[in-house]
DNA sequence: ACCTTCGGGACTGCCCGTTGAT
DNA sequence: ATCAACGGGCAGTCCCGAAGGT
């Protein structure tokens, strides 16, 4: 490896962990120099644009969210294992998943309707850890270990929609316990789904 | 009402459209400028800075949604009628609550590391609807309406953060149809807490 | 006397004494307006413009020098005593002349290059002194009080150089007594020129 | 010296006699622009802020005028001579020290209410003269070049209010024969510190 | 007649992301 | 990889008129 792809990578995780603080968009470029004690020349010598070097830091962020997910999805054990294994994962870390609340939460509010390339790549993150978890149900499904009623793709939606309101309700209030109670209240949910006659997906 | 009172009200409408798109924080004097019709001097003589346009604008626009969620609670009817009655409310109206998202997620998650006293309106205004939800849930548990393993705040939570999700998961994913599914899924969760022995808050 | 008239005097005198703090052409129309209590347009009903209004203020502080200075003047006694009886009306009164040094000495420094209109206006109040200081010395020469060897015109000169220098020495260096100090050495200076033989003019 | 502090040096310079024409504290980023050729990012590279400048550029002006006087004042010759010396050399050169009246007196009467951290800088340049002045005639004393009669601080706070004095006359009446003349007497007024009996400092 | 309210538009100091010469 | 420069954009203040109200 050589050393200016080293240095690329360092831009690349100090950026990742500045832009979720904040903004993926509203980070300027000063900050960036800063944090890595670079000078202006030497970040544009790796990067096309800033939009380039947030693309990259973000795909970074969540590049590491997602190996998180695959890998405890990936791990033995039912159906409803994995995803309270998963779940999990998301207990400490700084804050749920990272400091300052979920890259993938942060960028997908911050560029909804601002930066439709940015906005893009959020939603292939999204709809990927979407597609693991509706996976995961589905296998559990078929395997009897959750009941007919529910509907994968619904159910992955839920559980991902309650977690991101989760980061976000315990971020904006400052109370972190709030995002376990959320947690725990999933992992309920998850266990209701192994019995038919739930109302819920 | 005098003259100037108009305009600023005007301009608040304007800008909170505008904001809850281009971001809370993001949303350049400029922009706002172009969108009123007004030049700077206009504008400043009804604030006396942009920061104090954001949070009156946001102050309007969340008081919207609260206004709404009051009143849809407010109605005559069972504790879980009333809660379907408010989901009900944000089938239409452009997009979920506004266009272009909630205000409260999208300022939340702008405000969160970078802008405190915002934070602080921001946080101010989700406890108020979280103890209005925790009030019509108790409520419900207390005509029996609902289940007593029903914990009203908790299951508040659970609610609004789901809510939220959703409006971000239909908003990056670009599926409107995304946030009517996770709506059901939430009236089939409230449903559920009926019955004892719910696996959920 | 009208009411506007009274008013119109109101903010003369408070704008002399401000501008000569902030300057008699950087002090905003906002400080005026703050430190009247009025409102834009209740300003401009008086005078055409900031510009006017600056003249009109500069008219009325170097007024009052002047009167000061023609009344010290034309009292009674010998020359000698006349100018000594001049420079001790300086002795007190907040600082030198006014509060935050002598408008003349700030108002020249000020508008020297940047304001033709106003330097003529400070240069008609220079001029009109040191003609008063030249024909109280030239009297003071026929009636024999001072020596033939003083000039009266080059005597005023370096008596208001002097003067004047020593308000921005005790200003800059914020040590009051230090103008009381150059006035007694002027006393000195003015008692010296009673004796033939002195080089000093 | 590289090409930067080259530029730097430039815009120090041309800054210096463009604020002390148009104010220390008055003159407006553009100025600077348009006096320099460069434009607003070109300027920022090389201070802070405007005030930085400002700083920068009346060091440069006052240790010019400082540099002169040590000069001048370090000669070889007795305490009178060297005090003539250096009245000589404020005969020419653009005006009395340079276009538009001396940078301290300018400064001094601007910054005197206004701005406290120049007001320092105007103030520590000022002692320092003093101290300069006032050693040398110190040094004429001890030699028995100036009377016992004569204070060295005082002689040298008189000089230096009746030299500001009357650049600030010669300046605003548009009359530069006014300084030569009460150089003239300064020169007499030093002249006379020879004998006793003088009743100046 | 006097004053306020409202708006305009130019200007302020300063920071932005970016590029070429070095 | 740096250094120096660019030019457009930022938020905010300036002085001032014109409309409205008492």
């Amino acid at each position: 490896v050589s050393k200016g792809e080293r240095t690329r990578q360092r831009i690349v995780e100090t950026a990742a962990g500045l832009m979720n603080r904040s903004g993926w968009l509203a980070t300027p470029v000063s900050a960036v120099l800063a944090a890595t004690g670079l000078k202006k020349g030497g970040l544009y010598n790796h990067f096309v644009s800033l939009d380039d070097l947030a693309a990259q830091a973000f795909d970074h962020a969540s590049g590491q969210m997602v190996a998180v997910i695959e890998q405890r999805l990936a791990t033995d054990g039912t159906a409803p294992e994995r995803l309270l294994n998963l779940l999990a994962a998301f207990e400490h870390a700084g804050q749920p998943p990272f400091a300052s609340g979920c890259p993938i939460l942060n960028a997908a509010t911050e560029t909804d309707d601002m930066h439709e390339p940015m906005r893009q790549r959020v939603a292939a993150v999204v709809s990927h850890i979407l597609a693991l978890l509706e996976g995961v149900i589905r296998d559990g499904r078929t395997a009897g270990e959750f009941s007919a009623d529910v509907e994968p793709r619904r159910a992955a939606q839920l559980l991902f929609a309650a977690f991101e309101g989760g980061v976000m309700l315990a971020g904006v209030l400052r109370q972190p316990v709030l995002f376990s109670e959320i947690k725990n209240d999933l992992e309920a949910l998850i266990a209701s789904w192994a019995q038919p006659r739930t109302v819920t997906p």
